[in-house]
DNA sequence: CAAATTTTTGACCGGTTGGACAAACGTTAG
DNA sequence: CTAACGTTTGTCCAACCGGTCAAAAATTTG
């Protein structure tokens, strides 16, 4: 069932190594917007520049290009939360996790959107790290704010589901884009769009929505 | 381009409009499951209990079950927001709205993954709803929510992504059930982890995140 | 019951897709 | 130059998929 994608030291030359960052670019493009059975090999050859069989030479399987994207993915998502740190003031850590999440939204909306995809379909081929490699660091950052919450540095809630909202409300804005921008209406130039949300964000997870009398 | 799913009057007999329900049940559990490109109108025939050629008589294309289940979705998908009531108290109002979203979330996960499926993918099937129906709603409700700011009922914020926090939030528990499973761990029975949610946001919105002193 | 109508099915079709393969092409080292 | 190795491509295939069609089966109507 679980067959190694890639086992040790594969070994590869130059040309290996250049145009298999060529392909998972170009596949991150195609699945991040076509989903995984949405898209075809066809599709990222053409993308990648270069002919089916050619693709197939590098990578043998569409799975296999699928799995590697989400190996790299995981580890590159999750760097934000890595870096939420014990010490160091509470209220400023959480707000630049909350901010750098952000950036991510905006600065890599196909990643995010890729995640999104994999998720939404139960996670078929990701469980296993959500499992082991997520939760690890999830549940250890929760007891980091529950550290700063028994010392009262915050308030208390709790700490599983602050995370789950940090996630939802800012990959919200790469995930949902069509939407957020329909809404809207189109983005009037510049950073205005992100601003607003940062301030937003800001505002909702730091001060709380309460009136001030 | 934009061929009528379905024209005045279609005249339907009791059989027809029976087995068209009994359609739109399965392609919901098979399309939220699967995405629409990932669905095959065989997998949505057997799980409606009929052949293939059988479903196609009563809907001539994949993409009219969708589109069909699409309208319907949107209208029972903003119910709650409709609800959102210009008179009566202004935090009462957003708790239960919350409130409401999240009960949606946990009922109707379907559905929801439907929805994201689709923005997902850039909304091609119902673009239109989201810039007309969608937008026009969206904005009314903000502009409610702007007189409560404007009274000083309520703290001043950005009312349109407020709303998309909200939408963010409590659908991530329908969309990203998966993910919050594995970091969660099983359910421990009963509306427990339901509970927890909804304690959750009722402080993040209402009470906000900041020190008590 | 019998005719008319609706529903169901098996067989079929053209197009697409993931993937195999061998032959051709290119490159490099001896 | 040439043998060895790495790269690229054209061709092919079997499975799948959306959809058609005619004929059979069931149901409704008179």
């Amino acid at each position: 069932m679980t067959g190694a994608v890639e086992s040790s030291t594969p070994r590869r030359t130059r040309i290996q190594l250049e145009k298999r960052e060529l392909i998972l670019e170009a596949a991150l493009e195609v699945f991040s917007t076509n989903g995984f059975r949405g898209s075809t090999i066809d599709q990222i050859a053409e993308a990648a520049g270069m002919s089916k069989p050619n693709l197939l030479y590098y990578f043998r399987r569409k799975e296999d290009i699928h799995k590697t994207l989400m190996q790299r993915l995981l580890d590159t998502w999750l760097a934000p939360l890595r870096e939420l740190d014990d010490i160091g003031d509470p209220l400023t850590e959480l707000r630049s996790y909350i901010r750098r999440k952000l950036e991510m939204a905006r600065d890599f909306p196909r990643e995010s959107r890729l995640f999104a995809n994999e998720i939404l379909q139960g996670a078929p081929r990701i469980m296993p790290m959500l499992e082991g490699e997520l939760k690890t660091l999830v549940d250890e950052k929760a007891n980091v704010i529950k550290g700063w919450m028994r010392a009262g540095k915050i308030a208390r809630t709790d700490p599983w589901h602050l995370i789950f909202s940090i996630w939802a409300t800012t990959q919200h804005y790469a995930d949902f884009d069509v939407q957020v921008r329909a809404v809207l209406g189109p983005d009037r130039g510049g950073d205005g769009r992100f601003e607003d949300a940062a301030r937003f964000l800001e505002q909702l997870f730091i001060d709380g929505l309460k009136p001030k009398g």
